[in-house]
DNA sequence: TATGAATGAGGCTTCATTCAT
DNA sequence: AATGAATGAAGCCTCATTCAT
């Protein structure tokens, strides 16, 4: 559901309060709002908070499967909520002005720590040298995203198995690779 | 912008027209939305057209990197229209129903066309045989609509370096390579 | 059907005209909707041309009940008109300056008609002297159009025994008669 | 003024509230509209409760004089609605499905209060026996509304002389009357 | 002259926001 | 502080009328 398909009346009765009391909390509908958006990144963030330090344990390719279960099944709430961020600039533009929790803003949401893991397993060698964590990280979350969200994936995004599928896609990329060296023997 | 901002005013008003004219043409906002939205798709289709034929050519990545620059370029007028599609249930029930062109209709949009286009290089041996032309296609453009709408890109999405690296992580994975076998020499 | 459910658009189709065809022929709606009425009635009055010189024949009863039934017949056509015009006083008001046919204006219409023939029944001593039969005729068709018209009446209004009964009504009245005169014998 | 003329700023205006207030009393403008003409019969309903009691009281003539010039007055506002009601079967549809207030639904409204009287008077042999009392009084109630609403009558329906004349109609009949036989002396 | 696309005023309705209770 | 009725701007859509073809 959207933005404008949320009307107050709805928050109201959903929220089991009345609708004029929204605006004791909040100034305005689109403050409540990115309230919201910011709220649900608290959950995210915070289940992910130990992804760093995960760094070196299971293969990569595991546990990016694993979080993206998860934040998968987690964005079932966030996702209507950032799309209708995404669609609507004008909550855009709010949203940077948005009081952040410090917790959330200290470890910098979901794109930073997933960011900060990646690093870990590079200087691991794990991961690729040659590319930036970051913005790594931004692609990895914005092809969740746009799975979960484009019509082209069908109703209700992806399964674990096509989760695991994407994955192996960005793990080992989709160019053959050559047969490993035989290991000396 | 969404649905919701698109309103019959604003539409009338850049199209040079009186709102009431625009029910001469279509039975309501929502026809025209699909439309529209529709219309997009027929110009990204027609300029996919020719991808399955070009397998066995330049790199893959080269070709990918190629396509994908234009299909954010022509994507500009397009992701509004995709957002709002995804935004808007009510919007991708009717799309079902819309009058797809014949031309559109029989090149299969561009999922379709990549997805042949995989399918080929698959068959010269320069993509993975384990994967899944269609669902790689399917990752492959949600990626990219992803990284075009998230607000984690930023605004105005992907540079063509951006592109590049995106393209390269989907190529190669962010896995590193085994150094390929020395060169018979 | 009223004023307002019948638009131009509907009309124009019904007759076999383009839309804009219409104001060649009529300056605006209301004057083709007065034409109409007008036309619908001409149709009554030269039925009805007849009937003052009727008057001495048959029983007044019998008169009136057909009378009664060819109109209420031919009122299906007139009724949703003349409801139109009397739910819609801005087209009472230009009904009175409507050219009315001079073959029409010369019958004097339904009323004047049925006047005519009660007048001339009066003075053959077969109905009361002391009615004005003007008013009388008036308050018979009034109630022809009130029954077609209430709610009351249920829909499709009366069918012919219905009308019969009516008709019994206003011949003979409601109060019980006195036993007539024994004949002399 | 018909249901069409009534638009929901002029009803608004009148009421003294902003149009938007309309809509938390009732559905829509059909509901309005329903829930006025019900409103308005309720008044000419309680208005004629006690009538059945006064059978065998004065004069069948007197009392429905009294009855008629009453309701005239009453139906001034109601007679709109009821056109309007006539005009547009959209609104009649609905006015069964109405919530009429128990009281009005118990008595019946003005027809059956009216036949029960005419019925009562019957009884009393100051009716006739071959009269349905029902449908007696639905034809009197469709002529007092044929006669307050036909274009006919003139503006403003019937005065008082005008309503004792249709009553004199009613209740004698308009043939010519036998003389009552001569009193025995 | 006939057509029908274009027009734009206005209708009904929704909804974020305000305010008296 | 909470409520929910009231508000009025704005949205989508219809329709009588105009006008270029």
């Amino acid at each position: 559901m959207g933005y404008h398909d949320a009307t107050t009346r709805v928050i109201a009765e959903r929220a089991g309060v009345a609708e004029g009391s929204i605006y004791r909390h909040f100034p305005d509908k689109r403050a409540l709002f990115v309230a919201a958006a910011v709220e649900g990144q608290r959950g995210l963030t915070e289940w992910m908070a130990d992804l760093p330090a995960r760094a070196g344990g299971r293969p990569v390719a595991d546990v990016l499967t694993e979080v993206f279960v998860e934040l998968s099944r987690l964005r079932e709430t966030v996702v209507p909520l950032e799309l209708a961020m995404a669609a609507t600039p004008e909550l855009q533009r709010h949203l940077e002005g948005a009081a952040l929790d410090e917790t959330v803003r200290g470890l910098g949401g979901p794109p930073q720590l997933l960011a900060d893991y990646l690093r870990a397993e590079r200087e691991r060698g794990r991961v690729r040298a040659d590319l930036d964590p970051t913005r790594t990280a931004v692609v990895l979350l914005a092809t969740l995203f746009g799975v979960q969200t484009s019509p082209l994936a069908g109703p209700g995004g992806l399964d674990e198995a096509g989760i695991r599928e994407l994955v192996s896609v960005f793990v080992d990329g989709i160019a053959p690779r050559p047969a490993p060296p035989a290991p000396a023997g």
